[in-house]
DNA sequence: ACCTGAACACCGTTCAAGT
DNA sequence: ACCTGAACACCGTTCAAGT
């Protein structure tokens, strides 16, 4: 077969597909003619739909930051509630597919699903009576602590043996061990406190500002 | 020549040589066979020094993590100070390897400088007065904010074209390609107001504390 | 112990050929 | 327009062979 008459490929399908995959077996695994197999194709079919593998796992990136709940900037919450309840919703959507965060980490930005959250909070801030330059820099300090947040191998980084942290060259290790085990509680320990410090600084900020606010 | 009477390399000069590499080229042009061409030898040999090239890069990530300054956490500091002074030099010492962010992303800790740095904020916060529980959490949301904010490709996302944006699409992105433009200035912007709102909002979450501090 | 070249099983991407 | 197989210039890593 050359050409099927009716395609076999489409954007849609290439991209649910590699998420797929990326879920499944992780960011390695997805070379283009891996992909393709798993889509019933040969490797250099996909160029006819992307010029470029980078673009497909840009377009996957993408179709997972359009799961990011905005509503809460366009419903009346007021703003710290809002950047909370959004700041939530983004570290979800991302540690809902734990593999890709890495790639999401330097792709970001300019397809249309990340203009959408960008467009969001930006408006939110300034329609609550942030100056624009300040709206621009709540927008990226909030995606910095929430991508870093996601990226989170934080505890992931203390190896599960006790052994391993000599007192003499860590003096305040001793437990660190106990990390491993616990990692999700403090990932999600860490992002909450840390949100609430970030938001709860905002509005001194905001209160230093004089603005009229709601 | 089989095996010279003194060795050609050594784990330094190939982590130096790899640090250089990844600040002239970025992070795709270290590869195994174009690391060992820029030490002079041939591609296999830096299995005798390293197990992996992950390893490798490991190393060459810790190397960076060193540079981070830690010596406000025993000078007497305060801790809301010290925290900040430390993020910023934390954050320096990304940025300076800016191709190499990418891959601190994914591969932080269990080497010897990145536990030192998780000992100290740990013993600092520890010993002014958090209990360990929430210092734990202070030293990854800190890490969190500033690795995300290291990977800062949020303005760097918006394109340096006037066209790009359609109003009907985006309406609050109207200046968003002059994003491009002053990157790094809002970079550093969202980073400085994002780095006082959580330390501002760790102060007040101190007090909440009631304990007995410095 | 430490280097080499050859080899294995892969990559992303291009391109002429097919319908 | 959309798929194919062949090909190009790469990868990371293993391994026997050399000294």
């Amino acid at each position: 077969m050359a050409r099927p008459r009716k395609p076999l490929l489409s954007r849609e399908r290439i991209v649910a597909t590699a998420l797929a995959l990326v879920d499944a077996e992780g960011l390695a695994a997805v070379s283009t003619r891996r992909l393709a197999a798993e889509l019933g194709v040969s490797g250099p079919s996909l160029y006819n739909h992307f010029t470029t593998k980078d673009e497909i796992l840009g377009a996957v990136a993408d179709s997972v930051i359009a799961d990011v709940d905005l509503s809460m900037f366009e419903d009346g919450t007021d703003w710290p509630e809002a950047l909370t309840a959004w700041a939530r919703s983004y570290r979800s959507a991302l540690t809902a597919h734990p593999h890709l965060v890495p790639f999401l980490a330097h792709g970001p930005g300019r397809r249309p699903a990340g203009l959408r959250l960008a467009d969001a909070v930006f408006g939110a801030m300034v329609k609550a009576g942030w100056p624009p330059a300040q709206a621009t820099r709540i927008g990226a300090l909030m995606r910095y602590f929430v991508t870093g947040s996601a990226l989170a191998s934080f505890a992931g980084g203390f190896v599960d043996d006790p052994g391993a942290y000599d007192p003499a060259d860590y003096p305040h290790l001793g437990q660190a061990h106990l990390l491993a085990t616990h990692r999700r509680e403090i990932d999600e320990g860490a992002f909450e406190t840390g949100l609430r410090a970030l938001v709860a600084g905002l509005v001194l900020q905001y209160r230093e500002l004089g603005v009229a606010g709601p």
